[in-house]
DNA sequence: ACCGTCAGGCGAGACGCCGCGTCTTGTCAA
DNA sequence: TTGACAAGACGCGGCGTCTCGCCTGACGGT
């Protein structure tokens, strides 16, 4: 026996029959993605099947639940990895990633253009199907819940949160004010509507929730 | 051809095969809202299947399938009755419905009051699994999110409206303002925090989100 | 640097299970 | 008398597990 110091083989003890990553075929893992994620599109979640993954890409189905627990794992995945390859195109490939809002010391003008971006994101129909599938998984299943939340909104929402706190420190923000709650006020409006589909998301609606949570509703 | 214009047998032209509404079974009718219910609170809705529902409520799957067209809608109905109970308990049985939010004069202490009751309502073990697996449903499925908001949320949502149109009257809230998205401002937040589990949901909190929207962010 | 070996990931698909939605039967109440 | 009812059989399709050869990539000996 070679030199492992621990155990017959080598990392297995982590899970039950843990599979040698090492050894895992890249192209099949793409191919995984691209057929969740359009399916996902074309036929709904619900009706989504691993067996239909599976088949779409040219795949084992054993393949699909050696590497993942259920189908909603698969798409949480599936869709990271679509937002990278998005944020890596926007940013250039040498890498610097677009991680703070832009700070032009007109803060309602800073925010009104990172939520017509947001706008226009969520419009984007490759995005639409898999990004309501996982909310909606979210709310039913805590595990998936957590991990969108803190892979997925997390990381955006710590922009608003620095930039609230830069324009706090200017004076544009009043000092007492909870950045992270802050930023409820026109990030969770913009998301209920869309989610729910309660109105039409236009640039007139974000620059609205702006000015509002900005200068509130009573008279000043 | 054959001008019938009301067919041969009475009302079975909405649907093909539509039943007869008047031999209905009340019993079971009240045994599978019962066993919906309970069963989405106890194995989670994915996991909820018609058969269970059946069994659980002592009722042939037939029963279920002639009235109902798919689960989200048997628990769509049976929490819609869910909420109907509880709101005839806090009315009296005379039947003056809860149908505006007190006006004290005091804007954010009505508000704060009602949200506090919000708060009280979300945190009912008995409402958050059905709630929850709606609210999931609805984000997917088009026809379910419409009924969901029109029916549970949309007549809580005109309270709102027609509490701050009459403070704009009184003045206590600028007359420019969309009453409508108003009360997102501290409506979404509250609703966002506890569907994504992203903090406490606390009386301080919807007092804060009161109080934000009420008088903005920026300095006054 | 090369090349042989072999563990293990791979595509394919069979398996038993279960819930789906439909259909059939006999019972019972309006 | 009619039609909703409880019970449950039916074929179907997806589940998650399994077995089969094939092929690949990591590793050791020369």
């Amino acid at each position: 026996m070679a030199a492992q110091k621990s155990a017959q083989s080598p990392q297995r003890s982590l899970r039950r029959n843990a599979p040698d990553a090492a050894r895992r075929s890249e192209r099949s893992r793409r191919a995984i993605y691209d057929a969740a994620l359009a399916l996902v599109s074309e036929v709904g979640y619900p009706r989504t099947t691993i067996e239909g993954i599976a088949a779409r890409a040219g795949v084992g189905k054993q393949t699909i639940y050696r590497w993942w627990p259920s189908k909603a794992d698969v798409l949480l995945e599936a869709f990271l990895d679509l937002s990278d390859q998005a944020s890596e195109l926007v940013a250039g490939p040498g890498g610097e990633r677009q991680d703070d809002i832009p700070d032009t010391g007109d803060l309602a003008a800073d925010l009104k253009l990172v939520l017509r971006a947001t706008v226009d994101e969520l419009l984007n129909p490759k995005f639409e199907a898999p990004w309501r599938a996982l909310a909606a998984e979210g709310l039913v299943n805590e595990q998936i819940g957590t991990e969108f939340v803190a892979k997925l909104l997390e990381p955006s929402l710590q922009l608003y949160v620095r930039r609230l706190r830069a324009a706090q420190e200017q004076g544009a923000v009043r000092p007492g004010v909870d950045p992270r709650i802050a930023l409820e006020l026109f990030v969770a409006p913009l998301a209920q509507r869309w989610l729910q589909r309660t109105g039409p998301l236009s640039y007139e609606y974000t620059d609205t929730l702006v000015d509002y949570a900005l200068h509130g509703i009573a008279p000043r």
